[in-house]
Order: structure tokens, then C-alpha cells, then sequence
RNA sequence: GCGCCUGUAGCUCAGCGGACAGAGCGGCGGCCUUCUAAGCCGCGGGUCGGAGGUUCGAAUCCUCCCAGGCGCACCA
């Protein structure tokens, strides 16, 4: 049972006036009210009246609501509303730590497959963006109510991995990688231990995102999948071609047939796509409702292939889901740099985080969209350190925690006053918006919501800090209650993106 | 050639059906004897790539065109 929030209880009334759904919205000016509705535009085709009309009726019923201080047609029909003090000293004394969380239709266990890099080098800074990207969806996913669980898939036998442990091998005899090999510092260290290297990469990588804040409950291996692929045979669509064993994926949605089983003049045995019939079918039997796979831009083709597998073995397609993310360029000082782990010179997350930060890496990577391809120029990100948007958003926390230390012991969270300052009332209205941020962000898979809305709160709460005393005002209880609920929304903030609330700076 | 994504202020990007299009950075000018100046206030800046269409209403939806990125393996 989800608990709704006094936006929401508000909007439910508005609604029952309206005989429509309301969708209150937070206008960009002022005078249109402290929130706006559209129904009347919405509803008056249905009603085969003018909306301004519909509008005009609507306000006088809505002004009949306690909650409502003020209610007016406007424009083409809107309906714009001012709310009492009263109510908005509510709608904050509902927002706690977990303020917004919940929102989930219907909860479901999903599972969050993302990074999956094959252990042959260090991760990058595109994978780094997987990463953010991937785990602050999972991170909005839980938040909203559902189990996840983060899973890392990766290949230890396939044709690349063979060029990275033959790349390792070489420089134990003091020889030169080879031509299609891997090279770097990190073959040289791995080559310096005995043994298979691949897991000393592995864990090196699991490393790396530990650092990276991002959390793996499981690890899925490629060879164990393949092994059981024909469990799975009986249950696809396939045919022989010149020796090869081929999925009728075009049949099923996607754009051309798939080789499953090599032909025995190339040396036979399952490809990878055998594996991701296998994976997939493993997931959804696993119990997943869903199962999320996060991709890179490059990977976009394989979109309609998933699909088509699902269907093929007749799942719901619809419990598969391919989020993409486009690509990360790296430029150094002005010039490109082409991201290839088989050469040397690239960044690794790990040197992004030590030149940049955790916090401001992880923010840099998720506050854009996921379709908006990433140009960092490393020096400049690295000089920016200061300018970054998270340390503003930080600071709003640490300055909070900050009052909230000085006022150890007092009380916090007296009634709202008769009357109340803009900025007080703007930066309420502001945390009221945080369930339907939250939701949204999570909803649309569009974690970049979150940090936008964070430094709308951070400005809110910097102007009201400004032109305001808390400790020792008249209204020191209240405006108490007003800085731990912005602490609290902040702080939710930064953890649904992975970044760290500072309790001082 | 086909497919996916992108084209919004000098730069980096939000906004993705609503009321005059926003932020950060950069530029210029103000504000600290009071809870952290990593802050606040002010000034400038845009034919939302182009053309049609749908709608009461389009940066947002549809079509076409132009430009850029990425894919189109018996590699993963």
C-alpha cells in the first residue's frame, strides 16, 4: 500500500470536482499561481464547451476546498490555485527521509544487467557511464518500490579473451604482444603474476566499482551459459546453413538471421548470441518480471535481436528492456582521444576518479540524458573541479547540517506562521515536487532528472539562507523543520545518483 | 544503401503537448562585525537545424530534407 503525498491527495480532490484526472503543474511565473491544471483545455472537446467556461466553474468549486485560498480561470483555461499556509505547512511536515519513495504501480523483482565488460583490460570511462547510468536506474527502481538485483555478465573463453591471456603469455617470455593483442601497463603487471590473469582482472574491475559506489549482487558467466544451449534448442526456431546453425530471428522481428552453432571450418561451437538465448531465458526463469539490460549506443542492433529471442521462445517481450546510452568521447587537452583498450593511452575510470572525484564523476556521468552523447575534455574536467554543479548542491546539505548543528537540542518543526516568506513558500512548493521527480526519473528510466532538480533545491534553499535566520528567528521551530525536510530531499537526491551527502565542507 | 541516436544562448546541456523557451560555465557590475562567500543579487545573450502537417496550442507528435555520431560478423 503506497502513502500519497499532499500534492497528490490535492490533486485526487481537484479531480473529483473536475470529474477528470488532474495533473497539477508548478507554473514558471508566479502569478499564475502556486500550482495550475490544464483540464479544463484537456476536457472541454469531451464536454463541447468552451474551456474558458469550464475553467471559470471549476475555480468557483475549487475555492470551496479548505486547502485552497485562491482559484482563477486564466489564459486560454487554466486553472490556477494558491494554497493556504496551513496546507503547505503539511504538505512539509510529511517530508521524512524516504519522502517521495514507493511510487511503483505494480512492484516487480528486475533485474538490472549493466556494465558486462569482458575482464580484458581496466574499465573506462564509457563504462563508467554504464555504470552510473545503470545503477542510479536501479537505485530509482528500489526507490519506487522495487526488488532489484544488479548483475555483472561477462565471457572468459571467447576469441578476445584468448588474444588478452596470449597478450599476458607473450610478455612473461619477454616478448611483444601480439599484433591483434592488448598492450598497456596493466598486461605488463598482470604478466608479473602467475596464472590465469583473468581473475586478477576481474577482481581488479570489481575493484574499480566498488570505488565507483556501484554494487554487484551477481556475476553471470558466458561458457556456463553456452553449455546448456541445448536445453534450449528444442524450444527456437533454427535450420542448417552452409554447416552453420542459424536462429530464424528475422522471422521473430529482427533483421536478419543469427548464427547460434559455428560451421566446423571455422572451428564449430556456440557464438555468443547462443549464450544470449540462454541468458535471456535464464533471467525471466529466474523469476525476474523484468530483465533490464543496459547497453551501449554501439550495441544498438542488438535491440530487435533480444526481442526477437524473447518472442521465439515465447516470452512477453515486453519484460525485456534494452536502455541505451549513447557514447563517451574523450578529448585531451582539445585533441581526440579514441577509447581502445588495446592501446595504452586511454583513461580509465580510475584515473577519471582520481583526476576529477568520485562524486563529481558519478554526477558528470548521469546528469546527462542517456541519448546525449558525453564530450569530456579530461584537463578541463579536471580543472572544473570547483565549478562542478555537485559541490553546489553539496554545500546546500553541509550548510544545513551545519544549522542543524547549532541548534542541537532545539525544537524543530513548529507550525507554519500565518504568514510565510517567498522564499520559505517557494522552497516548500520545491520539495512538494520531489515525489513526482522521483517518480518520473525512475518511470522513464531518466535518472538526469534528479541532479537537475538538486540544484533547483540547492537555489531555493541558498536564496532562502541568504535572506533568512534560522536559529534564533522568531520562527526558529519552523524554519528548523523546513531545513532537515530540504536535507532530507537533497540527501535523497544525491543517493538515488550514487554521490555522497558532506555533512561538512 | 538500411537502422538507431543527436542538432535549443559564445560553450556544455535541461525542457519532450500548454500560458512570454531555462540552467551551468564564460563576460561585466554589486554584496561578508550575524547560522559555512564552495554563497547571494543585477546586466546582456536564442529564426529551439530547415520545410510542410496534426492540434484550441508544437522545441515537444507525424512526414520529408540538411548536418553530425554510432551500428549493420560464423567479434563481444
Amino acid at each position: 500500500m503506497r502513502s500519497s503525498s499532499a500534492v497528490e491527495r490535492l490533486a485526487g480532490r481537484l479531480s473529483e470536482l473536475a470529474g477528470a484526472p488532474v495533473e497539477l503543474e508548478r507554473p514558471q511565473d508566479p502569478a499564475h499561481g502556486d500550482y495550475a491544471t490544464n483540464v479544463a483545455l484537456q476536457s472541454a472537446a469531451r464536454h463541447r464547451r468552451p474551456p474558458r467556461e469550464l475553467a471559470a466553474e471549476l475555480a468557483e468549486r475549487a475555492a470551496t476546498l479548505e486547502e485552497v485560498e485562491r482559484a482563477e480561470a486564466a489564459g486560454p483555461g487554466f486553472l490556477n490555485l494558491w494554497l493556504t499556509t496551513a496546507w503547505l505547512g503539511e504538505a512539509l511536515a510529511e517530508i521524512g527521509p524516504d519522502y517521495g519513495s514507493g511510487s511503483a504501480e505494480r512492484r516487480e523483482r528486475v533485474q538490472v544487467e549493466m556494465v558486462s565488460a569482458n575482464p580484458t583490460g581496466p574499465l573506462h570511462v564509457a563504462h563508467g557511464r554504464n555504470g552510473a547510468y545503470g545503477d542510479s536506474v536501479a537505485r530509482l527502481l528500489e526507490y519506487a518500490g522495487d526488488e532489484v538485483q544488479r548483475e555483472y555478465y561477462y565471457n572468459d573463453s571467447g576469441t578476445q579473451m584468448g588474444r588478452f591471456r596470449a597478450s599476458v603469455d607473450a610478455v612473461r617470455r619477454g616478448e611483444e604482444p601480439p599484433e591483434d593483442g592488448y598492450r598497456g601497463a596493466y598486461i605488463t603487471d598482470l604478466a608479473a603474476l602467475r596464472g590465469d590473469p583473468v581473475p586478477p582482472m576481474l577482481a581488479q574491475i570489481e575493484q574499480t566499482l566498488e570505488r565507483f559506489r556501484v554494487h554487484f549482487d551477481s556475476w553471470a558467466l558466458q561458457s556456463e551459459l553456452q553449455q546448456r544451449l541445448d536445453d534450449y534448442l528444442p524450444r527456437l526456431d533454427t535450420y542448417e546453413k552452409d554447416g552453420a546453425v542459424w536462429a530464424r530471428s528475422s522471422a521473430y522481428g529482427d533483421d536478419d538471421d543469427r548464427v547460434l552453432i559455428r560451421s566446423a571450418d571455422v572451428g564449430g561451437g556456440p557464438t555468443y548470441r547462443a549464450a544470449d538465448v540462454v541468458y535471456l531465458a535464464d533471467k525471466l526463469d529466474r523469476g525476474f518480471d523484468r530483465a533490464i539490460y543496459v547497453l551501449g549506443a554501439d550495441h544498438h542492433g542488438t535491440r530487435n535481436w533480444y526481442a526477437s529471442i524473447a518472442r521465439m521462445l515465447g516470452y512477453d517481450e515486453q519484460r525485456v528492456e534494452v536502455l541505451l546510452y549513447q557514447l563517451v568521447h574523450l578529448t585531451r587537452a582539445g585533441a581526440q582521444t579514441k577509447i581502445s583498450k588495446r592501446r595504452g593511452d586511454v583513461v580509465f575510470l580510475d584515473e577519471f576518479m582520481d583526476e576529477v572525484g568520485v562524486d563529481a564523476a558519478r554526477w558528470f556521468l548521469v546528469s546527462r540524458g542517456p541519448d546525449q552523447p558525453i564530450d569530456i575534455d579530461v584537463d578541463l574536467a579536471a580543472e572544473r573541479t570547483q565549478k562542478n554543479p555537485v559541490y553546489y548542491v553539496q554545500y546546500a546539505h553541509a550548510r544545513i547540517a551545519g544549522i542543524l548543528r547549532n541548534a542541537e537540542g532545539h525544537a524543530i518543526g513548529g507550525d507554519a506562521p500565518p504568514e510565510l516568506e517567498r522564499e520559505e513558500r517557494d522552497l516548500i512548493k520545491r520539495l512538494t515536487d520531489f515525489p513526482v521527480v522521483a517518480a518520473e526519473a525512475a518511470e522513464r528510466r531518466a535518472p538526469q532528472g534528479i541532479p537537475i532538480y538538486a540544484i533547483r533545491v540547492a537555489d531555493d534553499f541558498h536564496r532562502f539562507y541568504h535572506e533568512h535566520r534560522v536559529v534564533e528567528s522568531e520562527t526558529e521551530a519552523f524554519r528548523l523543520g523546513l531545513c532537515r525536510a530540504t536535507q532530507h530531499v537533497i540527501a535523497r537526491c544525491l543517493d538515488l545518483i550514487g554521490v555522497e551527502a558532506p555533512e561538512r565542507m
